[in-house]
DNA sequence: GAGTGGTCTAGACCACTAC
DNA sequence: TAGTGGTCTAGACCACTCA
C-alpha cells in the first residue's frame, strides 16, 4: 500500500499529463482537494509540493495552484536515468559492449573519488554504448566491492542499475553530477566513432545508496551531438 | 522576521559548512531538535527536508540524519545564478559588453519560445561576457515587455536580474534549462575568442516569475572550457 | 470580506534499526 | 525494546489576492 500523498500526487500528475486537467487552469483549492480525496490539509499540501517540485504546477499564495505547460516528457536525462531506459525512451536501436571488466585495487584517483583504502577492491568496467550503430558514449564505472560483492560481464552488458536495485534490493538514493567539456583522450578517439568532433562531454557521477554510502563513481563520456541535459530549477 | 524552519535550516547548514557539525556524524534526533529550537516536530522536519534536498544531510529511517561530505561550495551553477554572482564567486576579473540592444517584435521562434502574439514587444539584448580579458560567453536575452516595461543598455551592462528583483520587486521563481553542445555559428566565431575550439555549449533558459508567467528566454553560449555544471539529483 | 496558500502546533500511529 | 524517521490528523493563525 502506497502513501496517501503519493497516490494523490500520481493521480493529479497523470491527469495533467493526459490533459484531463488543462494547462494554465487552476487546480481545486487545498480545501476542496481535502474533500475530494478525504484527507487532511497537510497531506494535500505534500502532494501539491511534489507537483510543484517536479514542474507540474506553480502555487501562488492568494490565488491557487496553476497548471504549467512544460512538456517535461522531453528527454529525461535529469535525475538518475540509466542508459537502457534512456535509449528506450528515445526509441533508438542501442547496444552495450563491455570493453574492460576487472576486479582491482584502487589507484590514487579512485581512492579519492570513492573514499577507499589501498586494500579495498573495486569493480572497474568500461562499456561502449552504441546508438543506431554508432559508438557514441564511453562509460567508465568504478564500484566499491564492499557494497556489490558479485558482478559479472553479463550483468554489465545488460544494466548494472537493474541488477543493483532489482536483484540485490539496494536503493539508489542520490547522485552528484558534474558536467564539463574536454578534449577527447587517446582512448576516446580509439573506442568511439568521433568523426569530426574534437570535444567530448564528460559527465562525472558520484552515486550514493539510501544509507548514504558512496558506492559508485561513473564517468560517462559523450560525443557532443549525443548529449542533452534538461534541468528544472526552482528557487529556494 | 523569517520562518522558524528557514532559521533552523540556515543555522544547521551554516554549522555544517563551518564544520561545527562534523561530516559523517549524526545530527541530533528530531525530538532533540524540537527541544533545542523549541518548535514542533513538523517544523524541525521541514528544516531537515530542506537540508536533505540541498545535499547537506541524508535522512535514514531508524538511524538518524547523517551529515554528508559533498564540497557543495564548489561552483554553484546549478539553480538560477547570474553571471555577475558567478564571476564574483570565482574571484575572476569579469566584464560585460552590450553588443546589441533593441525593442522589437518577436520573430516566429520567439513567439514560440515566449508564447507571444506578433504584435507583442520584446527586449532583445546581446551581451558579451569576458573573464580575465577573454570573451568567452555570449548571452542572448529576449524579455517579454508585458512584464518589464522599461529597460536600458546601462541596466543590461550591470545585471538584468538585479534590476528585475531589486528595482522592480519581481521574483524569479523557476527556470527550465536545456544544455546541448553545438558547432559555433558565424556570430560565435565573430564575437567570442574561440581560439582552437570547434564546439560551443548552449544553455537555453526559460525563466518564470513567481506568478508562473514566462517572461524571459535566454540563450547562453559558452566556450567549452568555460563551462561547468554541477547538479545534485535526489531520487523521488 | 471571502478565499487562497504558508506556517505552526500537539498528538497519534507506523516502519525500520540497533542492541 | 528503545529510539529513530515517515505519515497523517484537526485545528489555529497569518499573508496575500481579488472583487
Amino acid at each position: 500500500m502506497e502513501n496517501k500523498y503519493m497516490l494523490i500526487y500520481r493521480d493529479i500528475a497523470e491527469k495533467i499529463r493526459e490533459n484531463q486537467i488543462k494547462k494554465n487552469t487552476r487546480l481545486p483549492s487545498e480545501f476542496e482537494l481535502m474533500e475530494i480525496y478525504e484527507v487532511s490539509r497537510e497531506t494535500v499540501r505534500k502532494a501539491l509540493n511534489l507537483l510543484a517540485q517536479n514542474g507540474y504546477i506553480q502555487k501562488i499564495r492568494g490565488k491557487g495552484s496553476i497548471v504549467l505547460e512544460m512538456n517535461k516528457i522531453d528527454f529525461p536525462v535529469s535525475g538518475l536515468v540509466s542508459f537502457k531506459e534512456l535509449a528506450k525512451s528515445m526509441g533508438k536501436r542501442h547496444k552495450t559492449t563491455v570493453q574492460y571488466f576487472n576486479l582491482e585495487n584502487p589507484d590514487f584517483n579512485m581512492m579519492n573519488n570513492l573514499n577507499l583504502k589501498p586494500s579495498d577492491e573495486i569493480w572497474a568496467v568500461k562499456r561502449i554504448r552504441e546508438i543506431d550503430g554508432e559508438k557514441v558514449i564511453l562509460d567508465k564505472d568504478y564500484i566499491n566491492r564492499n557494497f556489490i560483492e558479485h558482478l559479472t560481464e553479463e550483468i554489465c552488458s545488460n544494466s548494472i542499475y537493474e541488477y543493483i536495485e532489482k536483484d540485490l534490493g539496494l536503493t539508489i538514493s542520490f547522485a552528484k553530477k558534474e558536467i564539463t567539456v574536454k578534449e577527447p583522450s587517446e582512448e576516446d578517439y580509439e573506442l568511439l566513432d568521433l568523426e569530426g568532433f574534437h570535444n567530448i562531454v564528460v559527465v562525472k557521477n558520484f552515486v550514493h545508496l539510501d544509507n548514504a554510502s558512496l558506492f559508485q563513481y561513473t564517468e560517462s563520456r559523450h560525443r557532443p551531438d549525443m548529449f542533452r541535459f534538461i534541468d528544472f530549477a526552482r528557487r529556494v
